[in-house]
This record gives structure tokens, sequence and C-alpha cells, in this order.
DNA sequence: GCGCTTTTACTCGGATAAAAAGTGTCCGAGTGAAGGTGG
DNA sequence: CCACCTTCACTCGGACACTTTTTATCCGAGTAAAAGCGC
């Protein structure tokens, strides 16, 4: 079990839109160059971002994304699932009623014992991840990285190469 | 991000296993064919889970598994970690270093900020899994399934077919 | 009945393969800002 | 100077291809209980 590549993308690129001036569009281009990865993929994710409510995009030259709402608004756990789905981590398959004891008789009804436990898990981790806004994740940022490094990023954004 | 079906059936497989009496050693042909899955796949699981010392296996005719040690003393991370492997869920590339910026420079050393997160959300989810043990699992199910089908199941287990 | 051999039923582990998911590329269509053109 | 047109840079979305993981299947080797056999 292991998150997309994708994942980590996504929240470095809403990190670096949270950073910018209000209403100011990055291209993905840029975004994509900034942090190494192939243009046209992280694209997709993007685009999830997008349609998730996490972002919003403007076509045409000077186009963009740019955060839909406040970073104090947005969570890991929006960023998280507009990627990966909103699908549990865990699928049960109810294969306690394949018993050769069941056969022909009602199946079990209720969440499986197992499944209960699984998802209380998938729970546990969400709010976690719900609990950390993109608003601490960019001031963790600012406390953690050099003042230098950070003004000569900011500024590479504004105008890359 | 999806958990393996192999985690289901281990995890019922092993409720079985516990709900025996010890020493008791069940075929993975019996384990199969009670759960409703391909033997031969269940089976890659099963060694799995012997290899991380939750099962113990015998060979020959009568051969089979049994629990490694007591209920009380499997909790449901150790067969999800024998299943999944004990890598994190988050794997992170630092992708944080690839900014142009930093081209040629030192690196950035330390936990980078999102994985930290990430890391935190891991480890309540592990630590979930970890809290409940098989046997709560066993007992769970003694007081949720009907006890003529729990009658009906062992007597097959010990007499399949 | 006792020791030996053979059969049998099982696990183990490697090889292989099909299916699904993840990762990455390519390209045409649509959009809208900017710049050029004609009056 | 202004209305219109063209160009250009960008996103969007679909199609495609490659890689890795998941989900199996098959089979030979090893093992040990049980059954058969000779004495």
């Amino acid at each position: 079990m292991l998150l997309r590549n994708q994942v980590e993308w996504a929240i470095h690129c809403c990190a670096v839109l949270g950073s910018l001036p209000p209403d100011r569009y990055l291209a993905t281009k840029t975004l994509a160059e900034f942090h190494g990865v192939p243009k046209e993929y992280l694209s997709k994710a993007l685009q999830a971002l997008a349609q998730a409510g996490v972002l919003v995009g403007t076509l045409g030259p000077t186009g963009g994304y740019r955060l839909a709402k406040e970073a104090k608004d947005i969570t890991f756990l929006d960023i998280v699932e507009a990627i990966e789905g909103k699908k549990k981590t865990f699928e049960c398959e109810e294969i306690r009623n394949n018993t050769p004891c069941l056969k022909g008789k009602k199946k079990s009804t209720g969440v499986c014992a197992v499944a209960r436990v699984m998802y209380r898990a998938d729970e546990a981790w969400r709010k976690e991840l719900r609990s950390k806004s993109l608003a601490e994740l960019i001031q963790d940022v600012i406390d953690q990285v050099p003042a230098d490094l950070l003004k000569a990023n900011a500024e590479w954004l504004m105008d890359p190469k």
C-alpha cells in the first residue's frame, strides 16, 4: 500500500501556490520545472485538484492555477483525497459469506468485524491528515528553510528562467 | 492507495486458526475452500505470515498452519505488515531539493515538512491497528455470529467435505 | 508384530503469465491576453 | 485612435504506451505421516 508520487507533488505545489500573493496564477510548466517533475503528468494532478475545488485554473496566456480558497481552509486530507479519491484503504469483499456452511442460506448482514477495525484505522489516518492545514505547512516551511533560499525561490517563481 | 485483498484473507485465516484448539493444524487447501479463494495464491499470504512469525507451518500429510503464538499476542498490525511489508505508506522523494535555485548548492537536510505530516498520519493508522489483538477479533466474531453457524463452521473445518 | 519401503498429502519456492494500476508522453481543441492591421 | 483579426501561450481532455504491482497459476522438490510389504 503506497500513496502515489502525485500526492507529494500536489502538496508541494499547493504549498508554493499558498506562499504567493493571492490572485497570482502559476503555469503548470513553471511548477513542473520548479519541482523537477514531468509537466504533462503533473498537469493531471493539478486538474484533479481543480476538480476537487482546491485549486482554480484559468486559460490562455498568463493562465495557470491558484488556490481556490484560503490556505487555512485547505487540509492535507483535501489534497490527498483529490488525488487518491475518497475510497477507503480497505475494501471488504465479504469473504465471511463464502463458507460452505452458508450455501444457499441468507448472508450475514452488518459490517464484518474485520472491516470495522480496518475502517477505524483508515479513519484515524484521515483524521490526522484533516487536522493539518496548508497554512500550517507553509508556516513550517518558512520556519525551516533559510530566508535567502525562500527569497530566491519566490523571485524565480515570479519570473522563471 | 488500497490494501491488497490478501490482507483480508490473512486476517480471516488467522481468526479461523485462532478459534481452533491450539496445536491443531489446518491445510492451506481447507482454508482456501472455506473462504472461497484460490488455494495457490492464498498459500503466498500464509507463507508471508509464517515468515513474519505469525504462523507456523508443518510439512507432510496432516500438515498445514497454526498460530505461532497466542491470539492475544498477535495484533492486526502484525498481520498487515506481514503481507504489505513495513514500508511507510508515503515515500518522500525530496522534490524540495529540485528547485533551480539550489543547483549545485548543498541540499536541505532533516525531514521535509510535508513528509513529517504524512509520517504522522501513517503512524496514527498503525497505532490503531496495533491496538487491536486477534483475540479481541475472535471474541467479536463469537458475539456477532449465530451460534449454530459457528458450530457448523467448526465442524466443517475439523472434517472438511 | 517389527522394521523397512512406498505411497500419499501436504508445504515450499521458483517460474510464468494475465490483469490492473501507476507513470509518463503526445497531441488536438479551446481559451483569452497581447500584439498587429485597416480604416 | 479604435474595432477587428491574428498570433501565441496556456489549460483541458482524450488517446496512447510503458512500467510496476497485483493477482493469480503451474509445477518440481522436499517432507513426514500413513499405508503396504517382507520376514
